[in-house]
DNA sequence: CATTTTTGCTAAAAGGTTTTAATAGTGGTC
DNA sequence: GACCACTATTAAAACCTTTTAGCAAAAATG
């Protein structure tokens, strides 16, 4: 760690050009025709001294920085806390660092953190693009900025994505839920909101129901929603509706759905999207339909570098199937 | 966002010298003399054209990134993603961002993670120590990197740390527990670890049972023991003993502890450090010593500037108090 | 043996800033 | 009018690499 040493020191000490060095420690000897003897003399003393070449310097003549930049919605949201975390495994392991921030529903901050990390050259950007970052989204494309987006994509904006089976997820949860004769009505409580995750989970909800001709009852909530009102809400849609069951279109929701069930001591059966901890601990164990983490942040990475290593790689689309988990909430009615 | 605009680009149009721009920039105008006229002149026309300087530039130039290392021990625990937010949000306020991982029990890895962020020449490191980082950890310091430790401590490296007061957490719960008379025998539940806030925890609960002349029961598991084993342990550690009551060092502890209480249907009373979504919404609710994840991120960020922008600054120790969240868990028997 | 090709290596430019040291001009002092 | 101090600005060095273009010597060719 010590004093810095630079590759002119070695140069120096070795009698050698600059070039010469420069040229070996990027596997370039053969290529630029550097004798055997010298390559290993100077690999040698290198690796002796401990020299690393300076990550600023090389990136700022090579203009590639090596980092990527993580934009997530929320990281104290356990699915985004677990996909960054396998992110960065990913990442590391392909020697690629991560600058990373939480969004939130901060346009404007999410806006400007892109333009940030644009600024800072990051190599690529993984995004869950929050409602409002289509144009800034579509921008980095045209600047040719390697982009990969997950969770959701932009239907308008035609780039790589990563992004679970939404659709089939719902339809398989709520042809589940339809399976038990006793659920005569069954809801989909989700968000306001454009989003594709929504939209597609809305649809598997819809297509199962009508391959049961069976009604619709749909509620959504305000995304930024006072969690008290958002419990008055869910709870009135479920009375009014004498729901059986319920299918909640993100695991918050779901978590909201208990509160209600705690303080109304009244929920119907359910399923929630996205596995919690808490899910498997509640009494009953709630049934979800739960996304392979680890699978789309492999996916992420991989997607993203080949676009780096090469820009003319066409878009991937790429579509993660989602895994039904059967437990205690479906098959029982709760309470 | 289009082509990039540079320093000299300007100079050429206004017809002045790089230098001035630069200058002016960095506002340097008064103390070079520049006139008030021609700053004037260059920030508006910087202002037009849009120029911000290369960050790669300035930084190999200056030596400063502007960037943090953020280095947590697992970022898909909720502690630590909700602290990584925060001190996402703060350091951004200030103009810095993060390069962040994960950093497991891999000491190697996290080893090599510190060298690498080292190499890349961040600002500051906010790290967890995992064991076996002390001496990686002092090395930084011989460097004089600005280094600020969190949840825990390294006593033999005088460094930078913002923590909780796990001891006095740890105390007022045990005594909390001990005034309802019925918890006759109250068991602790820990980690095999030396790390500090361990060791605060336990002396916490040690000094409440002196307190009332109570014998203490103390159970410590294994970091990486599997979950069933750990569950086997709990469970026998409660019923060899006779537990009316047991605090849980760690909310990942406590979780598991819940999981005994469904497998085996029995659990004493208890309380947990660390909240989570969870123990709210469990039946009954479990009690929690909560840290003041908030207050610790910004204390963080505040300790680690200062020492980035005055690196004579005395070494600072913040404890931050924990809060003691009384809920059924404690007050009832569970089940 | 004169010419071309290949081998093995290097000087210098480029990447885009900040900062040091210097310069030309102006006004004041004795 | 010689000297000094101050004002307003700038040329060039520095930060540390990678890469382009090129050179001298050795080997190959006819």
């Amino acid at each position: 760690m010590s004093k810095r040493i630079l590759i002119s020191d070695i140069a120096k000490s070795l009698g050698v050009s600059v070039t010469t060095i420069s040229f070996i420690l990027n596997g370039k000897a053969k290529e630029k025709r550097i004798s055997d003897a010298l390559t290993n003399r100077v690999l040698e003393y290198v690796k002796k001294v401990g020299y690393k070449p300076n990550q600023l310097a090389q990136s700022l003549r090579t203009g590639q920085t090596k980092i990527l930049g993580l934009l997530v919605e929320d990281i104290s949201n356990l699915f985004f806390a677990n996909i960054a975390k396998h992110i960065e495994e990913s990442s590391y392991a392909s020697g690629y660092h991560l600058l990373y921030c939480s969004m939130g529903n901060d346009t404007v901050k999410a806006k400007e953190l892109i333009q940030l990390f644009y600024d800072r050259q990051v190599d690529g950007f993984i995004i869950t693009p929050t409602e409002g970052l289509e144009d800034v989204v579509a921008l980095l494309l045209k600047n040719n900025v390697p982009v990969v987006l997950f969770d959701r994509y932009i239907p308008q904006v035609e780039t790589n994505y990563v992004v679970s089976d939404n659709f089939n997820g719902a339809f398989r949860a709520t042809k589940h839920l339809l399976e038990n004769k006793d659920n005569r009505r069954i809801g989909f409580v989700s968000l306001y909101s454009d989003q594709t995750q929504m939209r597609d989970r809305m649809d598997g909800y819809m297509k199962a129901l009508d391959q049961y001709q069976r009604q619709a009852y749909i509620k959504k909530i305000q995304i930024d929603e006072q969690e008290d009102i958002a419990m008055a809400q869910i709870f009135e849609f479920i009375e009014d509706n004498k729901l059986d069951a319920v299918l909640f279109a993100t695991n918050y929701l779901a978590i909201t759905g208990l509160k209600v069930n705690k303080k109304y001591g009244k929920l119907p059966a359910m399923v929630a999207f996205d596995d919690h901890t808490l899910f498997k601990l509640h009494e009953p164990a709630i049934s979800v339909v739960s996304q392979r983490i680890e699978t789309i942040a492999e996916e992420l990475v991989k997607v993203l570098l080949r676009q780096i290593r090469n820009p003319q790689a066409d878009v991937k689309h790429i579509v993660v199937p989602c895994d039904l988990k059967i437990r205690d909430s479906s098959t029982a009615k709760i309470k």
